[in-house]
DNA sequence: CAAACGCGGAATGCACGCGT
DNA sequence: ACGCGTGCATTCCGCGTTTG
């Protein structure tokens, strides 16, 4: 393994306590990005999802699917907090549409009013968007929320996160275009640092998004195109294989962690 | 000759500036 | 204040090219 890889890493866990992504555990592994969004309730409390709570889990399956969009990635982070304040985060609820349609028809004056009880410390865009289309998969997502769970299980019982892959792949509407892709592994990456099952391996937890993409090319890392779920999966194997239990962080932070690296 | 790769662009909704 | 056009951001996919 290249010096430039463990110089990455090394300036990562300096940096921590910096950049406000970097969550790391006191043994230096990565806790979860959704152990702490760095944003305060009016109220004091601290935004976070615990998966081992029912309605934080759909959240945190609302903002992988809500990350699968384009647009800047606050608005999808604002969005869950949006949701988990008003207590918006009932598969019962979704499955109404009635409800997803008025919630849908109020979004640009719930997103103007999001600063009015979330505090943060850095203000990193003024304006909030709230995608209209991300509600219409909230409700596909709570119409399949039992067979979901169902895989979850059977997935962790048969140690085979594999086939969740592929069947969170079967479900229309959650992405970009049609499907969820690379945000799947963002699902089971925070499901494994909160230990939630004991079964989903490390390998299938890395995300190679956009930002991890470009700086593995800095890296000389070769990894595989992802263009299907098989691409996903190694590509996802190899960044576990170079960073382990930083899973895509530390390639992802690239830029953020490197800016002052003066001997490439 | 099939499988893997990689580029470019479709898709989608919002940001922003401009003119009226 | 409002509508319009252009540009941005990001994911996912089509298709031609390379590779073993």
């Amino acid at each position: 393994m290249n010096e430039r890889i463990e110089y990455l890493k090394k300036k990562l866990i300096e940096k921590k306590e910096i950049l406000p992504y970097i969550n790391l555990n006191e043994k230096n592994e990565y806790a979860g990005w959704v152990s702490d969004f760095h944003i305060f309730f009016i109220n004091g409390e601290n935004m976070k999802l615990d998966l081992s709570d029912k309605s934080d889990l759909f959240l945190l399956f609302v903002l992988a699917s809500a990350w699968s969009r384009s647009g800047a990635w606050e608005n999808a982070a604002f969005f869950v907090a949006y949701l988990k304040y008003h207590g918006y985060a009932e598969p019962e609820q979704w499955r109404n549409t009635v409800f997803v349609e008025e919630l849908c028809a109020k979004r640009y004056e719930e997103a103007d009013r999001i600063y009015e009880y979330c505090i943060v410390k850095k203000k990193t865009r003024k304006k909030l968007a709230f995608r209209s289309d991300i509600y219409d998969s909230i409700h596909i997502l709570a119409c399949n929320w039992d067979a979901i769970g169902e895989q979850l299980e059977k997935s962790n019982d048969n140690n085979d996160f594999e086939s969740f892959i592929y069947f969170m792949r079967t479900i229309e509407g959650l992405g970009c275009k049609k499907r969820m892709l690379i945000k799947i592994t963002l699902i089971l990456r925070e499901l494994r640092c909160q230990k939630i099952y004991q079964n989903i391996p490390g390998y299938l937890c890395c995300v190679p998004d956009r930002r991890v993409v470009q700086a593995c090319k800095k890296l000389n890392i070769k990894l595989p195109v992802v263009q299907d779920t098989k691409g996903l999966i190694s590509a996802s194997k190899r960044l576990y294989e170079y960073f382990g239990e930083l899973y895509d962080i530390p390639p992802f932070a690239y830029d953020d962690v490197m800016e002052d690296m003066t001997w490439i």
